[in-house]
DNA sequence: ATGACCATGTGAAGAGTGTCACAAGCAGGG
DNA sequence: CCCTGCTTGTGACACTCTTCACATGGTCAT
């Protein structure tokens, strides 16, 4: 069963929401609650949960406590994710050390830098390793995710060298188009142009 | 002229991919060679552009030169943005320090938190000020952005707060849906579900 | 047990987006 | 001057995604 991509970022917006509902001891909830309460779309959650069968009980809504481990499994968010991050920068760090991305499904395991100064810090729970050992690094701490958080001008290489060291996908920060492997997903995430985009949307004013 | 998303998504970059190539000296593209270098769509790109007018010349290509600042006055990026960042962690230096935030339309001119341990830090140009006085730096950096890097609980209050001190969007990197301001336009980036959308997609094993 | 009520699940309509193929048009050489 | 070759700009098509409205089917009180 495949997901289309905004229905799936909308998935993990609904688990988040019905976590934060479960925290608050709500137990059940409708669609249109929801909608109201996260700023969503009741039919829209209607049916992107009815893709995959009949969760909720007509008349009452669904139930929190049954949907969140629906949704994980669902995700394939019901295991654990090793990821390493290469380029300990701010950007690198802010991963390793969040506890948003160490908490939950995903754990960084590993850290490399080319930066000597970087090498041999103790970021969260590994030491940064340098960044010629990246293929030993990712095979030793067994990492199936890649964060490329490195200048444009070697994204590229280091997401061969990930894929090659056995990776199953890498989310890229880096300000680039690089060619994907068959067989190792990529996921763009560029900073900058969501500034770009906010700025096209500010209210116009002649100052 | 209003641009779509997905569109205004291309646009910046395409604005990108064309100042890569005029570093490298390169004078005119076509958009069959521009898709091939980029890894995008040659019609689609044709497509974008001709919706602001007639830019390449037929037979020939687009004038990179020519095209940039067409193009960066279109997306609104012929000015100097300020930015305010809302709590200094990993992230939120980031944004200060990182040179491809800092260059170009983008300057981070001032950033607050309420960790004690930061105020008073030096980031890039300026001092770590306390929450507190949000407001009172806010408007005297005349920052005309904000950027929330503040865990999910103090998001919405912030966001507020900025609005009321008369910044005109906000680009939020917590994990939270806020409710907006009419007039002060909100982008909500959120890593966690990059990461989550990512693992959805990786090649499915049974380890 | 029965009826009123309520929320789900869903088919159909509508809006928006991407793709394709081709006519229009410019450059350069003969 | 004319013809070939190349690339843009664009109208039509196909597809996806979203919204709407309603029938289906449970729950709860009487």
């Amino acid at each position: 069963m495949s997901i289309s991509p905004p229905t799936l970022n909308r998935l993990c917006l609904y688990l988040r929401s019905l976590k934060r509902l479960q925290e608050d001891g709500v137990q059940q909830i409708s669609s249109q609650k929801l909608a109201e309460r996260f700023h969503l779309s009741a039919a829209q959650i209607r049916k992107d949960l009815a893709h995959f069968g009949a969760f909720g009980v007509r008349g009452v809504g669904y139930q929190v406590d049954e949907l969140i481990p629906t949704l994980t499994s669902i995700l394939r968010l019901d295991r654990r994710y090793r990821v390493v991050v290469v380029g300990m920068g701010n950007l690198g760090r802010a991963f390793a050390s969040h506890p948003g991305f160490n908490r939950g499904p995903f754990v960084v395991v590993a850290g490399v830098d080319s930066d000597p100064a970087k090498i041999g810090e103790t970021v969260n729970d590994f030491v940064v390793r340098d960044s010629q050992f990246l293929e030993e690094v990712t095979r030793e701490s067994g990492a199936e995710i890649g964060v490329l958080t490195v200048p444009a001008h070697g994204a590229q290489e280091n997401y061969e060298r990930l894929a090659k060291a056995g990776v199953k996908g890498v989310l890229n920060f880096a300000p680039t188009r690089i060619r994907t492997i068959p067989g190792v997903p990529l996921k763009d995430v560029d900073l900058r142009i969501y500034l770009e985009e906010l700025a096209y949307y500010l209210p116009f004013d002649d100052s």
